[in-house]
RNA sequence: GUGAGCGUAGCUCAACUGGCAGAGCACUCGGCUGUGGCCCGAGAGGUUGGGGGUUCAAGUCCCCUCGUUCACCCCA
C-alpha cells in the first residue's frame, strides 16, 4: 500500500491544521513579548553534531536516530531535537559577541525511531527556546513563566509545572556515589529493571512504577543533600523568582531527563489529559554544552515543547470554518450574479465561498455551504436581483440582515468581523 | 526492542458454534420547500489491511506480514 504515510507520521488536514496554526501563533507572539526571534535550522546535520551534545549514552543517539550517508559519504542524521543545531549555528555565525544574551526560538519537525503511540511519533512538532549567555536562575524563571503563560492562553488543561535541579558536576559526582551505595545494600528487593538502572543510570530508579521497589526507592537519598552551595543557591534563586511571581508549581526531586547535557535546573510540564506520554515541555539549563561544541563557557537554558501533545492536551477544539459568507444561486440565471458578489466580497477581504458550478442544484448548492461551516448564507435569486434588496440570514440563530447591493460589502464585512461569528478561521485576518 | 488488544463502506459499527458482507451517519441524483438542519424516493460506495494455508465453503479457524492502539522502555 503506497497510498499510506509513512509509519509513525501523519497528515495535518484542514479542520485539525487550523489549531496546529494557532499554537503557533500564539508561541510566535508570546514569545516575542519576550524578546525571543525565530531562528530555522536545516532538519539534518552532520551526525557529531548530536553525539557530541546529545550525549552518547542516552536512548535518542543509540537506538533513535534517523542516521544515514548521502551520495557524497557524509554521515548524517535527520535532527532528534533542537538544541544542538541551535548551538551549532551559534558558533557558526559568532552570534554571541561580548556578554551578549541571545534569544532564539525554532518551530519544526524532529525525527526519533521509536514505537509509535498516542503522543508519540516517528516525526513529531516542537516549539523550542534557547537563551543563550547567561547562569542567571532569573532566566530559567523567566522561560518557565513563559512557557506557562503560553499554554494557560491556549487552554491546556490540567497543567502541571514540575521542577527539579540535576546541580553542577561536583553535587553529581557525591550523590551518585551515595546513591548507588544506598542502592547497592537492597538489590534483591528491587525488580530486574532496577538492577539495570542502577548498574547504567542510578537516577533513573527513580522511574520505577514497580510497586515492590517503591520502598526501596521512598528511602534513597535525595540529590537536595548534596548540593553545593552553588547550585543550593541557584536552586533557591529560582524558587524566589517563581514564588515572586506568584507561580504553582512542585519539586520533584527525582527528576531526571533523558539529556547528557542539564545541568542545574530542570523543569517539565505535564497535562493530566493525556495519557502515559504526559510531558508537554522538557528543559533545564546547560551550561557547559556551548564549550563541549568547542566555544567558550557560554551558559544557556531552554526547553522544547511537543505541539501533538499540546494540540491533544487541548481537547476538542471547534472545527474551523472554511468562509465566513456563502452565496447561494437561486436559479440558474443568477449564477453570474452570485460569481461577481463573490468576487466583490474576497477583493473587500470577507471569506467567501460559493458552489454554483457545473449547473449544481440549489439543494447541493447548500449541502455545499452546509460544509464548509461558514456561518452566514446569501441566497441570490431573480427578485433580490431586481430589487436590489439583499438578505444575510445567519443559520445558527436566524438572524437576518437586509441591505441593498451596493451595501452589501460593507454589511459583510463587518459581520465577518464579529469574534463571535468565527471562533478560529480568520483569527490571522484579524490580528491587526 | 518487549508484551497485550484491534484492523469489515469516507466515519461509527453489525454479521449465532465457518454458509449469499449489512445498518446508521455522510455522499450523489430526484421529489417537497424563496433560503442549508425536516420529510419522501432512488443511487453510488468493499479484493473484509496484505500474503499464504485448512475446508465443498473463510470476515470468522491456523501461519506470516503490515498498520494501529495501550503499556513497558524512553521522551516532546
Amino acid at each position: 500500500m503506497t497510498t499510506k504515510a509513512i509509519r509513525g507520521t501523519q497528515d495535518i488536514l484542514p479542520g485539525q491544521v487550523e489549531i496546529w496554526q494557532r499554537v503557533e501563533e500564539s508561541a510566535r507572539r508570546t514569545f516575542a513579548l519576550y524578546g525571543f526571534q525565530e531562528m530555522r535550522t536545516p532538519i539534518f546535520e552532520h551526525t557529531a553534531v548530536f553525539l557530541k551534545t546529545t550525549g552518547e549514552s542516552t536512548d535518542i543517539v543509540q537506538k533513535q536516530m534517523y542516521r544515514f550517508t548521502d551520495m557524497g559519504g557524509n554521515d548524517l542524521t535527520l535532527r532528534p531535537e533542537g538544541t544542538p543545531p541551535v548551538i551549532r549555528a551559534y558558533l557558526e555565525h559568532q552570534l554571541g559577541q561580548g556578554r551578549s544574551i541571545e534569544r532564539y526560538y525554532y518551530i519544526g519537525p524532529m525525527f526519533r525511531y521509536e514505537r509509535p503511540q498516542q503522543g508519540r511519533y516517528r516525526q513529531f512538532h516542537q516549539i523550542g527556546v534557547e537563551v543563550l549567555g547567561t547562569e542567571s536562575a532569573h532566566l530559567d524563571a523567566e522561560v518557565i513563566e513563559m512557557v506557562m503563560r503560553w499554554l494557560r492562553d491556549l487552554g491546556v488543561r490540567d497543567l502541571r509545572l514540575l521542577i527539579n535541579t540535576v546541580a553542577d558536576e561536583p553535587s553529581r559526582v557525591a550523590y551518585r556515589k551515595a546513591l548507588v551505595r544506598a542502592q547497592a545494600g537492597h538489590l534483591d528487593e528491587l525488580c530486574s529493571d532496577c538492577h539495570r538502572r542502577h548498574r547504567e543510570n542510578p537516577l533513573r530508579v527513580f522511574d520505577c512504577k514497580v510497586d515492590t521497589c517503591q520502598p526501596v526507592i521512598a528511602q534513597l537519598p535525595s540529590i537536595h543533600d548534596y548540593l553545593s552551595d552553588t547550585s543550593a543557591s541557584h536552586f533557591e534563586r529560582l524558587r524566589e523568582v517563581l514564588g515572586s511571581w506568584g507561580m504553582d508549581y512542585e519539586i520533584d526531586p527525582r527528576m531526571v531527563r533523558g539529556l547528557d547535557y542539564y545541568r542545574e535546573t530542570v523543569f517539565e510540564i505535564t497535562s493530566g489529559a493525556l495519557g502515559a506520554q504526559d510531558s508537554l515541555v522538557g528543559g533545564g539549563r546547560y551550561d557547559g554544552l556551548v564549550a563541549q561544541m568547542g566555544g567558550r563557557e557560554v551558559p544557556g537554558v531552554g526547553f522544547a515543547a511537543g505541539i501533538e501533545r499540546i494540540v491533544l492536551a487541548m481537547g476538542g477544539q471547534p472545527e474551523a470554518t472554511a468562509a465566513d459568507v456563502f452565496v447561494v444561486a437561486f436559479d440558474d440565471s443568477t449564477v453570474s450574479a452570485v460569481h461577481t458578489i463573490v468576487h466583490q466580497l474576497r477583493a473587500a477581504g470577507v471569506r467567501a465561498l460559493c458552489a454554483a458550478y457545473d449547473g449544481r442544484s440549489k439543494k447541493a448548492q447548500g449541502s455545499a455551504a452546509r460544509r464548509s461551516r461558514a456561518p452566514w448564507q446569501l441566497v441570490v435569486g431573480p427578485d433580490e436581483v431586481q430589487s436590489d434588496r439583499y438578505t444575510l440570514r445567519r443559520l445558527a440563530d436566524d438572524r437576518r440582515l437586509e441591505c441593498s447591493g451596493e451595501a452589501l460589502v460593507s454589511t459583510a464585512l463587518s459581520l465577518a468581523n464579529e469574534p463571535a461569528a468565527n471562533p478560529t478561521g480568520s483569527e490571522s485576518r484579524n490580528d491587526g
